[in-house]
RNA sequence: GCCCCGGUAGCUCAGUUGGAUAGAGCAGCGGACUUCUAAUCCGCAGGUCGAAGGUUCGAAUCCUUCCCGGGGUGCCA
């Protein structure tokens, strides 16, 4: 994607060009295009960046690597933008930037928009989050779906993207009439309706339908894993006599039952409201306007069936409807034998919608890897009916992020004292509670910053560092992979962690309010690069806008993270050795301010894409 | 049975899509504070990249087979 070459921002895009016309001229191929493999270096004596081209050219031309490199060097132009490029080991060509060249850059990106560009201009993307079920707490399954669609919601908003979050409830169906039935029959009030009743309700629906005992403790027996131990316990197996009368319900719901629609308004309200109150610590933007839950597609399954049945996709099996697909033996069930839908059937029904009415070119799933076969399927038969295509006949990329369990530190499902699930707002509050208690105990060295400062400033403050020790021990690691859930790791202020970003962040705070202080600006200070350590930041910061941009398309946050992490800490090592307020001359002070500026905006910028908030003090 | 995911330092994890001596953090050891916030920084030590073959100038990365762990697998979501 060599975009925007022209621009004065993005070093690595610069040499990609360079190279990119100098492999062609090396090889005496004008329209040549071939990839100049321009990477970061990785050992500092090997300079700044590397052009890694020369090899796999050279293979394919039958030519010796180094002499290609040689000729490359030769033909490359770069300007004032570096010093003459080296060739080394059998074919590496060792680039490293002027200084001259790494301050305008860094003007360049000193700017409102950290000189990130605007791609997603004129594209939408609809990303299904959180994922939350009417009648239920959120526990620990709705974390990750939760902070890691909000945090790829805003890194496609920050490149220009139309953002439509989708809050895809589980507000329909035979759960939901069950919960409906319970509460009924214990003549439960659903204008004063508590989450106590709703879940005790909810509860007894799940025990009037018998739960799989036997498979549990078969599954304990047998060492079957943790999600399959999850799965059991969750599990809503009723009995016969249970799951006939909450069908009577739904069937009376479904045909619009005036009391009972009511009544099923009022346990969504009341879900909801605790949903909300529980994102609202997580500081996440999520609201009631984010809602579309199955219910907004029921209407229209049948529809959805026929249209398969007419496109002869959808084929009559043992009395249900299924898609078969050319490259698998599993088919995908739209209708079951008895007439009723099934979640696929919604979920192409959902695909439809966000494809076509809103119009997105991309679709992201963020749900449990457990359903990967299951979104693999539905995207398949979407594709196959040809949903994946926009009203513009544009090709809509359709994308399901599996993320991995939350565990315990017994690598079991994660579970409280007494062998319940966790509820998000307990395991959110302990955070908190411990964020507050580090902040609270470090403000009592009277040469703390945060000394002073009222109760009620510190348990801000520690709220956000105990929701940023989550959130960012969460986004930080590959998002597939299961993760133990301890909090004494990632509320740990040293190390690869929330706390450590927002610590730099709060230092560089500190050092600008001083500065002002005593009346140093460093507004249009030219940008003097000397030391080893501004050089690193230097270039630290002019990778920000490359990592935003494969981070949202590849949608890997930790990648993000990474960056973060790396930039504090070269902020960490510039901070150690190079005075700012205290250097010798005035010029110094104004540039290593300006370079402070930077940073702070870059890691604020950065941690607000992952939904993390950073205090000025901590 | 079939399909999918994972296996990298004592622990937790990266590894920029095939590049140089495989990198971070924690834990361990040794240094640096009359602080522009030491919640920090610098250094040392730590590896059969699950195993064996193969592809090539070059493999943690691609191919094959196998081992271990986890997940999924037709009318739940």
């Amino acid at each position: 994607m060599p975009q925007e070459t022209t621009t004065n921002i993005d070093p690595a895009a610069l040499l990609d060009a360079a190279f990119r016309t100098a492999i062609a001229t090396a090889l005496e191929e004008p329209d040549g295009d071939f990839d100049p493999v321009i990477r970061v270096a990785q050992n500092p004596e090997f300079g700044d960046y590397q052009c890694n081209a020369a090899m796999a050219v050279a293979k394919q031309r039958q030519l010796k690597p180094r002499d290609l490199a040689e000729r490359i060097i030769e033909a490359v132009d770069l300007g004032d933008l570096a010093e003459p490029p080296e060739v080394a080991g059998p074919g590496f060509i060792n680039i490293r930037l002027k200084p001259e060249a790494l301050g305008s850059m860094l003007e360049s990106i000193d700017e409102q928009g950290l000189g990130l560009p605007q791609p997603g201009e004129g594209h939408s993307i609809a990303v299904d989050l959180c994922g939350v079920n009417v009648a239920k707490q959120m526990h620990v399954g709705h974390l990750r779906s939760t902070i890691i669609g909000d945090a790829i919601a805003r890194l496609h908003e920050r490149l220009g993207w139309t953002v439509h979050r989708e809050n895809h409830l589980g507000d329909w169906g035979l759960p939901i009439a069950m919960t409906l039935t319970a509460l009924r029959d214990a003549g439960t009030d659903l204008r004063s309706l508590e989450l106590e009743d709703l879940n005790t309700a909810y509860r007894d629906a799940q025990l009037s339908g018998k739960p799989d005992r036997r498979g549990l403790e078969g599954a304990h027996a047998n060492g079957c894993g943790p999600h399959r131990i999850i799965e059991l316990e969750e599990q809503n197996a009723g009995s016969d006599e249970a799951i006939t009368r909450a069908k009577d319900t739904l069937i009376k719901l479904q045909s619009g039952d005036a009391a009972l629609v009511d009544d099923w308004n009022a346990i969504i309200d009341c879900t909801m409201r605790e949903v909300f109150d529980t994102l609202a610590m997580l500081n996440v933007k999520i609201g009631p306007e984010h809602n579309r839950g199955e219910s907004f597609y029921k209407d229209i399954l049948p529809e959805v069936v026929e249209a398969f049945i007419a496109a002869g996709l959808g084929i009559e099996d043992d009395g249900a409807i299924v898609v078969r697909f050319e490259d698998r033996d599993r088919p995908l069930l739209i209708r079951k034998s008895d007439g009723g839908f099934l979640y696929a059937t919604t979920d192409l029904a959902a695909i439809r919608h966000r494809v076509r009415t809103l119009d997105s070119d991309r679709l992201v799933y963020v749900v449990d890897a457990r359903q990967r076969d299951h979104f693999k399927d539905v995207f398949g038969a979407a594709h196959l009916i040809g949903w994946d295509r926009t009203e513009k006949d544009v090709q809509s990329d359709l994308h399901h992020l599996p993320f991995g369990a939350v565990l315990g530190k017994d690598k079991k499902p994660l579970k409280t004292r007494s062998g319940e699930n966790f509820t998000l707002r307990a395991l959110l509050e302990e955070a908190i509670e411990r964020g507050s208690k580090e902040v609270i105990a470090r403000s009592e060295d009277e040469h703390a910053p945060t000394h002073g400062a009222t109760e009620e400033e510190l348990r801000a403050i520690g709220r956000a560092v105990g929701i940023a020790a989550v959130k960012y021990a969460d986004l930080s690691s590959g998002v597939v992979k299961d993760y133990v859930f301890d909090l004494d790791r990632m509320i740990a202020f040293e190390g690869d962690t929330g706390p450590y970003i927002l610590y730099a962040h709060a230092r560089i705070c500190s050092i600008i309010a001083r500065g002002r202080a005593a009346g140093l600006s460093s507004e249009d200070a030219p940008f003097k690069i000397t030391t080893p350590e501004e050089r690193r930041l230097a270039i630290a910061l002019l990778r920000y806008r490359r990592t935003v941009t494969e981070t949202t398309d590849q949608l890997e946050p930790h990648r993000l993270c990474g960056y973060l992490h790396e930039l504090a800490n070269q902020y960490s090592a510039f901070y150690q050795a190079c005075p700012v307020l205290k250097a010798d001359d005035e010029a110094t002070r104004r540039s290593r301010l300006r370079m402070c500026d930077l940073v702070r905006r870059t890691l604020e910028d950065g941690l607000d894409l992952l939904g993390i908030e950073a205090p000025e003090r901590m």
